[in-house]
RNA sequence: GGUCCGGUAGUUCAGUUGGUUAGAAUGCCAGCCUGUCACGCUGGAGGUCAGGGGUUCGAGCCCCCUUCGGAUCGCCA
C-alpha cells in the first residue's frame, strides 16, 4: 500500500505558495487532515509544519483508479501531491485558514503511507487527557499549537546564541559525566563499567567546568546545555530541563547583569514585539520579601505587603501579640474591592490556601460600607484600627488579610502566595505584560535545621559582599552574597553570582559550610588547586530555557514546550522509561539492586 | 514523605437515592451526494465502567487497597 517516492520531490510547504504560484504545478507533501467527500468531488486538508493547504480531488480530472485511491483516503495517511495552485473565488475562500484564498486542484498523487484511526484528535482545540497526549507524544507534537511552540524555541535557542556571539562568548562543551558533588539536589547517577562501585553524576549544572574555562582564559563561555535534578517534579519543573549558561572574566555585577539585560530586551523583542525599558528595576532580596513576601515577585499588580507588627505589638489578640513575642510579625495585604468580590465561603476558602504554606490561619478585616467587620476588631482601639487602614492604604469596599507567624518565612511565604492567589481571583493579571526585575543581595547562607549547618544559599561558589566578607565566620547569616537573579512576571527565570576566585576566600567558605579543609579538598580539590594557578574576577548566570519559552509562548504546563517530557514520577509515558534492565547489564556494572521486576 | 483532584465506547463527557439491557456527541465502518471547509443525509459496529477486594438481594455509583495521571507542600546548592 505505501508507494514510494520514485524521484518526486516536494516543490513548496503546504502553507508556501502564494499569488505567484497561481496556475503553476506544484508538488507538496504532507498529512492529510479532515476529508470531505462530495461524491464526484473530495476535499482534503493537507498538514505540514507550516500550515494547511485544501486539496480538490475532481472525479473528471483524475483517472479512475486515482479517483478511487482519493476515495480511500483518511486522516493522518501520508500523501505526495501534484496540482495545480488554483485561487479560490471569492464565496470560496475559507478566511479561518493562512491559505484559505487557495487550494490545489490534484492532477496525480501517491498514498506514501496509510494510517490508523489515532487515538488523539490532531487539531489546536484538543481537550484528550495529557496521560494519552504523552503516550502518543508524537502525534501529540503533529497538532499546530505544539508545533508553533518548538518552532518558538528554536527561535529562542538561535536567538540566544547570535546574541551572544555577537557579544563575543564562545560556546564550549562541558561533560555531562561529572563527579558526583552532594551539595545542593539529588544527583543521577550513572555507574561505571571500568571503575567497579564508582559512579558518575549526570551535570546540575556546568558550574565548575564553566568557572575552570574562565581560569583557561576563554574570557567569555556560554552553552545551551541540558542539566539534571532529581528532585520532585513541577508545573514548571522537569528531571532534565536545559540552561542557557554564561560565564565572563574581568566582571563584576553591573556588567553581567548589563549584557544580560540587553539580551533580555532583544529577545522580548525579536519574539513577541515587546518593548523592554532598561536598565531594569532592581530589588534587594530582602526588599523583595518585605514587600511582596517573595524572592520572585510578580510586578503585574501592585497589592504590597505591609508590616502591622508594631501597631498591634500591645494589643489583646493573642494571636498576634504571641507572633510578634515569638520572632515573628503580622503582615497584611489589601485587596481592593474585596468586600465586593469576596463571600464568607470565598474568605474561608482563602484561609485554607494560607494554610497550606504552614499559616495557622488567615484574619480579616472587611471594609464594608455601612460598618466594619472584623473579628478581633474589639481587641484594638479606634486608632489602632485607622492606622491600620491608613498603612494599608484600604477604603471602604475593600479587605484586609492578616497572617500572624512566630515564623517570618511562614508570614512571607503564606502572604506572598495569597498575593498572587488574590491577584488572579480579582482579575488584575494582563497575560500580554511582561514585568522583567533583578532580584540582588540574596543572603549568601541560610541555616539548614535538617543539616544542623548553614548552606548556600546560590552554591559554594558565590563571592559574599566586600562589605560582608569580615561577618563570614562571626555572624555567617548576615553576609550577602554577589547574586541576582532574573525574574519574569513571577518565574525566577535565570540566576547568577559573581565568583569566588581566590582561593583563601573558597576555603574559608568551605569552612563556613562546615566542611573540614579535608572534606572541601576531597570534593572540589581539583578547584581549589585550580584557583592557585591564576585566577581572574569572574561570574556569570544561568537561564532556565523552558521556563522563558513558557513565558513567551503563554504556556503555563513546562511538559508543553519540551518535546519529549517526563511526567510526575519521572518517567517517559511514551518510551517507558525508566525501566528494569537485563541482570546481565547489571553484572557488567558491578550493581545489585534491591528490587526486582515483580 | 504529606495533602487535594481525576480515570465510564477510539475520543470528550453524562449517568438521579445503589435498581431492568450503561447513554450522548464526535470519531470509525458502509451507502448516497460536484464547492465542501465542524460538509450533509441514511444505516451500522463499538464498553474489562483503571485493577483487586468488601458491604448489599443487587455496585459505574458506597467502603478499603493497588495502580496510573494532574495540582501542590516538603524538596529543588
Amino acid at each position: 500500500m505505501a508507494e514510494l517516492l520514485s524521484g518526486w520531490k516536494r516543490t513548496h510547504y503546504c502553507a508556501e505558495p502564494a499569488q505567484t504560484e497561481v496556475g503553476k504545478e506544484i508538488t507538496l507533501m504532507g498529512w492529510a487532515g479532515t476529508w470531505r467527500n462530495l461524491g464526484a468531488l473530495i476535499f482534503i486538508g493537507l498538514r505540514d509544519r507550516t500550515g494547511t493547504m485544501q486539496l480538490m480531488f475532481d472525479e473528471n480530472k483524475l483517472s479512475g483508479e486515482q479517483f478511487k485511491q482519493a476515495e480511500s483516503i483518511r486522516s493522518e495517511y501520508v500523501l505526495a501531491v501534484r496540482g495545480t495552485l488554483q485561487k479560490r473565488t471569492p464565496d470560496m475562500v475559507n478566511k479561518n485558514m493562512k491559505t484559505g484564498e487557495y487550494e490545489v486542484i490534484v492532477s496525480e498523487f501517491k498514498i506514501l503511507s496509510t494510517a490508523q484511526t489515532p487515538p488523539i484528535y490532531i487539531k489546536d482545540d484538543l481537550d484528550a487527557q495529557e496521560q494519552l497526549r504523552l503516550k502518543y507524544r508524537y502525534l501529540d507534537l503533529r497538532r499546530p499549537c505544539m508545533q508553533d511552540i518548538l518552532i518558538t524555541r528554536h527561535n529562542i535557542a538561535k536567538i540566544t546564541r547570535d546574541y551572544f556571539a555577537g557579544e563575543g562568548f564562545l560556546e564550549v562543551e562541558t561533560p555531562m559525566l561529572q563527579k558526583s558533588t552532594p551539595e545542593g539536589a539529588r544527583d543521577y547517577l550513572v555507574p561505571s563499567r571500568v571503575h567497579p562501585g564508582k559512579f558518575y553524576a549526570l551535570p546540575q549544572s556546568p558550574q565548575l567546568f564553566k568557572q575552570l574555562l574562565m581560569l583557561s582564559g576563554f574570557d567569555r563561555y556560554m552553552q545551551i546545555t541540558r542539566c539534571f535534578r532529581d528532585e520532585d517534579l513541577r508545573a514548571d519543573r522537569q528531571p532534565e530541563f536545559t540552561q542557557i549558561d554564561l560565564e565572563m572574566s574581568f566582571v563584576e555585577e553591573d556588567d553581567v547583569m548589563g549584557v544580560n539585560e540587553r539580551f533580555m530586551q532583544k529577545l522580548m523583542k525579536d519574539t513577541l514585539g515587546i518593548d523592554i525599558e532598561l536598565p531594569l528595576r532592581r530589588l534587594p532580596y530582602s526588599e523583595a520579601m518585605d514587600r511582596f513576601g517573595s524572592d520572585k515577585p510578580d510586578l503585574r499588580f501592585g497589592m504590597e505587603l505591609r508590616n502591622m507588627s508594631d501597631i498591634v505589638e500591645n494589643c489583646g489578640f493573642s494571636v498576634f501579640t504571641s507572633a510578634i513575642a515569638g520572632g515573628g510579625s503580622v503582615r497584611a495585604i489589601c485587596a481592593k474591592g474585596g468586600v465586593a468580590a469576596f463571600t464568607r465561603k470565598n474568605i474561608d476558602e482563602l484561609t485554607e490556601f494560607v494554610k497550606i504554606y504552614r499559616a495557622k490561619g488567615l484574619a480579616w478585616m472587611s471594609l464594608k460600607p455601612d460598618a466594619l467587620q472584623c473579628s478581633f476588631a474589639k481587641f484594638l482601639t479606634e486608632e489602632q484600627i485607622q492606622k491600620i487602614q491608613e498603612r494599608a492604604e484600604a477604603e471602604t469596599g475593600d479587605i484586609i488579610f492578616f497572617v500572624a507567624d512566630t515564623s517570618e518565612d511562614v508570614v512571607y511565604a503564606s502572604l506572598g502566595a495569597l498575593r498572587c492567589e488574590l491577584a488572579k481571583r480579582l482579575n488584575l493579571i494582563d497575560p500580554n505584560k511582561y514585568e522583567l526585575l533583578w532580584v540582588t543581595d540574596f543572603p549568601l547562607l541560610e541555616w539548614s535545621e535538617d543539616d544542623s549547618r548553614f548552606v548556600a544559599k546560590h552554591h559554594p561558589f558565590t563571592s559574599p559582599k566586600d562589605e560582608d566578607i569580615e561577618y563570614l565566620e562571626s555572624d555567617p547569616g548576615r553576609v550577602r552574597a554577589k547574586a541576582y537573579d532574573i525574574v519574569m512576571n513571577g518565574y525566577e527565570i535565570g540566576g547568577g553570582s559573581i565568583r569566588i576566585h581566590s582561593q583563601e576566600l573558597q576555603e574559608r567558605m568551605f569552612r563556613a559550610l562546615g566542611f573540614t579543609s579535608e572534606q572541601a579538598w576531597n570534593r572540589f580539590g581539583f578547584l581549589m588547586e585550580a584557583l592557585k594557578y591564576g585566577t581572574p574576577p569572574h561570574g556569570g548566570m544561568a537561564y532556565g530555557l523552558d521556563r522563558i519559552v513558557m513565558l513567551i509562548t503563554g504556556t503555563s504546563n513546562i511538559r508543553d514546550v519540551i518535546a519529549f517530557p517526563k511526567v510526575q514520577t519521572a518517567s517517559d509515558l511514551m518510551s517507558g522509561a525508566p525501566d528494569f534492565v537485563d541482570n546481565s547489564q547489571l553484572d557488567e556494572l558491578h550493581i545489585s539492586t534491591k528490587c526486582t521486576e515483580e
